[in-house]
Parts: structure tokens; C-alpha cells; sequence
DNA sequence: TATCAAAATACAATCGATTGTATTTTGATA
DNA sequence: TATCAAAATACAATCGATTGTATTTTGATA
């Protein structure tokens, strides 16, 4: 209940030795012999002594702390890659200070600048859907501050980077539902500036080339990928002069909310069209029909992606070299696009 | 590129004015003649200045940093409590060091102990299910830091906590499984320890009582409620000499996993079983049958909490004072307990 | 122009820990 | 017991910002 902190000073006071050496005791330095690092040790212990890591920090400028920037936080994926960071950061000894940038590159500056004033050692970050290039990250840049892109990344300049391989992912997906017999293959596509998705709508492209589908503009529908988006997509998509028989969408929600409306309007899947969704969250296993999706582990992204920048921190031989880790994926074949006649 | 941090001294050198100056005029302070706080903060702005909030931190014994843990990240009621938690901590200027504890009290109690290093000036915390009292929290109440339990909290002393009304939901729920004629009640419940889960247990009970359904001690089935459980607790449950036709289970997660096993044992939901969960995971409103559920706001819950946490932090006179705050929780009826002859 | 209160700025200590260097202590050896 | 290298400890500066107090500057007034 006493407001004053126990410090390094009141314990070399009460000890009457100096407190260079109970700061030398408490980290255990060789510098000071066993029997004095007992005796300290034991007094800071009786005193309920806790160190400062402020002031331990600014001396040493160095905080074990990382920044972590997401979109979203309550999102299956980046709770998941969060929860992968967490775990292998308080492994390695770092906090880690967590911000959402709720898709605003406005906010997105905001959280930078605080990250920068705490000192943090290092960034990972994802990218909003706002962001179009890594131009406040200059900061960043400007004090040598290690930062890791996963999932979603910029292709404006050289960085490191822990994604997955979008193109190849999109290119089995829409595969996947040539073979399963469709001829007319839409696609619900996210923002165009994010290279996630710009990879994403080229995988699906070159899947249709290979095997001579024509490719028609108006097939492929942008949004958000919100759930509600879902709904209006499948609008549009039945309004257009095609006899749609294969989707492939962007992410999983707006494949959700595709199949809750489709089923409301009767269209029967896989049979009458066949879908095929990116992520594999939670929910895409226990929809009816279950969802044929890419896996693609947050969790392992995350812990990667956290590897790879403490590892940066740790050797400075490696601050400059950048890097692009690949994470596999694979196909969950699921009920919403298995063909009877396979 | 240059290894060299600006500072305030940096400043002042250049203007050839003192370093309390520069300190006052960034501050904003009224001590300062504008025209001696343009000059600096034009400085300030050209050579790319970023104050060191550790410095000003250590020296003004705050932080503006919460801390806050919970069980695990990637569990959608908590990435929603901290997405709210984030989103007020940030609106008030406030950093959050997020922690998971997953499951494990020690991990809890080191934890404790780093936030306790940085300084943080208060904890949200949600317990994890080994922890059985707030001991640990000692050094919390030693050093008057504020702290706020959300959702799992202690009873074993007075805390401020935010909390639901477990009780009352669960009667609800159990309310609502008798009003859809189910007779033979069956409860999978979670660890006993957490005041939740014996509180949802107790508004079973008592729901059972007021409409004279004989309580049986067997057909409460406890696990730590998750997916896998609900195999595992519906084989228990069949083997029973009991002809259950309504289950309330603790939490969605176990109730998904019970539904996906009744399905497949070809038992029919609501007509051969009425079935309710607790928690509104996103997942419920999608299988089949929609899980009827209790809704609780993870962001909303993550909110308030946020919010009495950083009063307490500012008004040095709501410190001591120990408040609980009860969420609003609904129950959502959908198919898996609505039968036709309603 | 001398005076003086108010305004503006400078000085110096401080937050608590770390660390290079200086000094003291220890204990083996002659 | 005197000597001396090694071991142990003390001294003092430092990280960068803040803040109470002292000093200087400003500008209105006589």
C-alpha cells in the first residue's frame, strides 16, 4: 500500500553496498561473488523488489517489446496468426503490443508513430485494405526498426515478407472446380490494391487459360468480402447471361454469405453450382454444405513471421537481407464443390 | 540510417536554447512564447524528432500501457473482448499489451509478473481454468494497480469485475428447453472452479426445480468444454439409462461438437433432442440446425471493462472502490431446440 | 531612461537501472 | 609478514525526458 517503489538504490542502502553491484547481483553477472548475490537476493525477494523495465530499457535501448499490426483482431485468421506471435514472442522473452487498424491507413500511421515512441524492436504487419504503399513506414525505415509483412503485404518496395503463395493457391482452387465438371466459373475478388487478392484473381485467370475457359470480365465481382457482400455478389452474378456453375471466392466469408443466400433462393450446391472459398475459417467446416476452401494457418503464419523478425533483431548481419518466407497451403475438398459424378 | 536517436538536446543545441524549453514547447505548455514553439517544432518536424516515451514514462511514473490476458487469443468470445478493449484503449490514449495465459496459471502468474516490469498502469484479466483464487495478484494489490476481471473472474475476495448474469442465462436456457416439452434435461458443464461455469450450472438446477424436473447428478457431464468433449460427452450421455431429450451445454463450442456427433449417430435434432448452447460463437448461426444460444457481446463486455478500468486509473478516488458491472446477455432461439409443436 | 512585475527561459535534480573504469579487498606466494 | 595479481566492489556517467526553482528578458509605466 506504500507508494514508494522498491529500487536497486534501497536495497543497496539497507545492504550498505553499492548499487551497481545489487544491479550486477540481479542479473546475475559473474562481477559478483555467490555469498553478496545471495545476500541481495534474498533482501530483493523480502522487499518484494520488481526491476523497472523503463529504466532498464532506456539504458540498454531496448525494450523486448513488438508491435503488431492487424486489420482486425476478432477476425478468425489474425486472432489465430496473434495468437501463433504471442506465443512465440513471450517464448523469446518479448511482449508484444497489439493494435488494429480497422482497414484505416489513417489509423494505420497513428499506431506507427506510437509503436516508434514506445521503441518497440521490431513491427509485423499486416496491411489495410486502405494501404496502397509502404510510404509511413519510413519512420521505421529512418531508425533501422526491423518490420515483417505477413499476409497481407505491399509489392511497392523490397521487404520481408511471410505469405503464402496466393497465385498457386487460386490456381489449384479454380482447378479444382474445372474438374469437378464447371464450364462457367465466376470469381468474388477483394480490393485490387492488396497483392493478396490482385494474386489471388491472376491464379484463377491462368487456371481458366489453361484449360481454355474464356475468361469474361463480368464474372468477376469485387467487394469487401464481407458476409452481406455474399448476398449482393450472387445478386449480380445471377443477373448476368451466364449459366454460373463454379465460384471461386476471394475468402471465406463472402463464400458464406454466397451459400446462405443461394440456399435461400434454392440453388442447389454443388450441383448446380460448385464453391470453392480461401482461408478456411472456423465456420467453413460446419456449413452446410461444408465449404471446400485453401487452408492457410494463421496460427503457423504468425510463428514464422515472428521468428523471422526476432531473428532480424537478434543479428544485425541479417536487418538488411529481406526476405519472403512461403507458407504452404492446401485444398480442403469439401460437400460444396464434390461432384457426384467424380 | 544513422544510429543516432534525435533528442530534446539535440534540439535545444541547434536553437541554442535549454532542453526544458524544447521539452515545454512539444508539451505544449503556456511557459513557452509561441514564437519559441514554432521554431522548435519546426525543428522538431525537419529532423524527424519521435519523443522516447520511455524516458517520459520513467519519469513521470506512468505508462499509458494496459495489460491485458486471457486464456487464448484465437477463441472468438475473447478476440472480440479484445478487439473492444483495444478500440477503447486506443480512443483514450492508451497502449495494450495483450497476453495469453492459455489455460496455464503459472504461465498466468509470469504474466503478471512482466506486466508488473513494464508498469502498466492496470490489468484486464480473464482467468484461466486452472486458476482457483486471485493470490497471484498480490503484487497488483501491493503496488495499487488498478485491475478488472471480465468474463472469468474470482470470487475468493471483492474485485470490480464485468461480468454476465450466468445464473439468469442459464435458467433461461434451461427455461426454454422445458417450454419446447423437453423432459430429461441434461447439462454438459465446465470446470468448477470458474464461477461461470458453477453459476451456469446452478441456473440449470434451479430451472429444473421451479418446473419439478427431478435433478439427476449423473446426467451433468463436465469436461473443459471443447469440440472434442462434445463426442465424447454425448457417448457418456446415450449410455445413460435415460431417455435425454434436451441438453444445455456450458458453452457453443462443446454444443457444436455434440451436434456434429448426434448427427452422425442419426439422432434428430430438435425432435429427438432440444439442444442449447451459451456464447453465440459465429459458428452457431451456420451449422445445421442453427445452435439456439445465449448471446453474449465480447466486444461490448471488453468495452465496459476498458472503460471502469482506465476510471479507476484516473480518478484516484474510484480506485478502492470494487464494482460489478452486469452485461445484458439474450437468448437467440434458433432450430436446434424450436420443435414443431410450438 | 530607471523601475519592476510578468513573461520567458535556463539551471539542475530526478525517474531507476546499467556499465566502463577506478579503487579496494582477498588470498596465494615468497 | 610484504607483495601482487585476481577478484570483488565502488564510483560516476549515462539513457532522454520532465519539472520545481532560479535567473534573465521584456515591455509597460513613471
Amino acid at each position: 500500500m506504500d507508494n514508494t517503489e522498491i529500487t536497486i538504490h534501497d536495497i543497496a542502502e539497507i545492504l550498505g553496498i553499492n548499487s551497481s553491484t545489487v544491479s550486477r547481483a540481479l542479473n546475475n553477472s559473474p562481477r559478483v561473488a555467490q555469498k553478496t548475490k545471495d545476500k541481495i537476493l534474498e533482501k530483493a525477494t523480502e522487499l518484494g523488489y520488481q526491476r523497472n523495465d523503463l529504466a532498464s530499457n532506456l539504458r540498454k535501448s531496448k525494450t523486448f517489446t513488438l508491435g503488431v499490426i492487424v486489420p482486425r483482431i476478432s477476425r478468425h485468421f489474425f486472432a489465430s496468426a496473434i495468437a501463433g506471435i504471442e506465443e512465440t514472442a513471450f517464448k523469446e522473452g518479448y511482449n508484444v503490443i497489439i493494435c488494429q487498424s480497422l482497414e484505416s491507413l489513417e489509423r494505420e500511421q497513428r499506431i506507427i508513430n506510437t509503436l516508434l515512441a514506445n521503441r518497440v524492436d521490431g513491427v509485423l504487419i499486416s496491411i489495410s485494405m486502405e494501404t496502397k504503399n509502404d510510404d509511413h513506414l519510413f519512420g521505421l525505415k529512418q531508425r533501422n526498426i526491423p518490420y515483417v509483412f505477413f499476409d497481407r503485404h505491399c509489392n511497392t518496395s523490397i521487404n520481408s515478407k511471410v505469405v503464402i503463395d496466393d497465385f498457386e493457391a487460386a490456381f489449384r482452387a479454380t482447378e479444382h472446380l474445372i474438374q469437378q465438371k464447371s464450364t462457367v466459373i465466376a470469381h468474388f475478388s477483394g480490393p485490387q490494391n492488396l497483392e493478396i487478392y490482385k494474386n489471388r484473381f491472376k491464379g484463377y485467370k491462368a487456371a481458366l487459360e489453361k484449360y481454355s475457359i474464356p475468361f469474361k470480365e463480368e464474372l468477376v465481382i469485387s467487394s469487401s468480402l464481407m458476409e452481406h457482400d455474399g448476398e449482393e455478389n450472387v445478386k449480380k452474378m445471377l443477373s448476368l447471361p451466364y449459366k454460373v456453375n463454379g465460384l471461386f471466392c476471394a475468402n471465406d466469408v463472402v463464400a458464406i454469405g454466397a451459400i446462405q443466400y443461394l440456399k435461400k433462393v434454392q440453388i442447389k450446391m454443388p450441383d448446380d453450382i460448385a464453391i470453392v472459398g480461401f482461408s478456411n475459417e472456423t465456420i467453413s467446416s460446419v456449413i452446410e454444405p461444408a465449404l471446400t476452401t485453401i487452408n492457410q494457418s494463421g496460427l503457423e503464419i504468425g510463428t514464422v513471421a515472428t521468428n523471422l523478425l526476432i531473428n532480424k533483431i537478434s543479428n544485425a548481419s541479417n536487418k538488411n537481407i529481406d526476405e519472403t518466407i512461403i507458407v504452404k497451403t492446401n485444398l480442403i475438398e469439401r460437400k460444396s464443390s464434390l461432384r457426384e459424378v467424380n
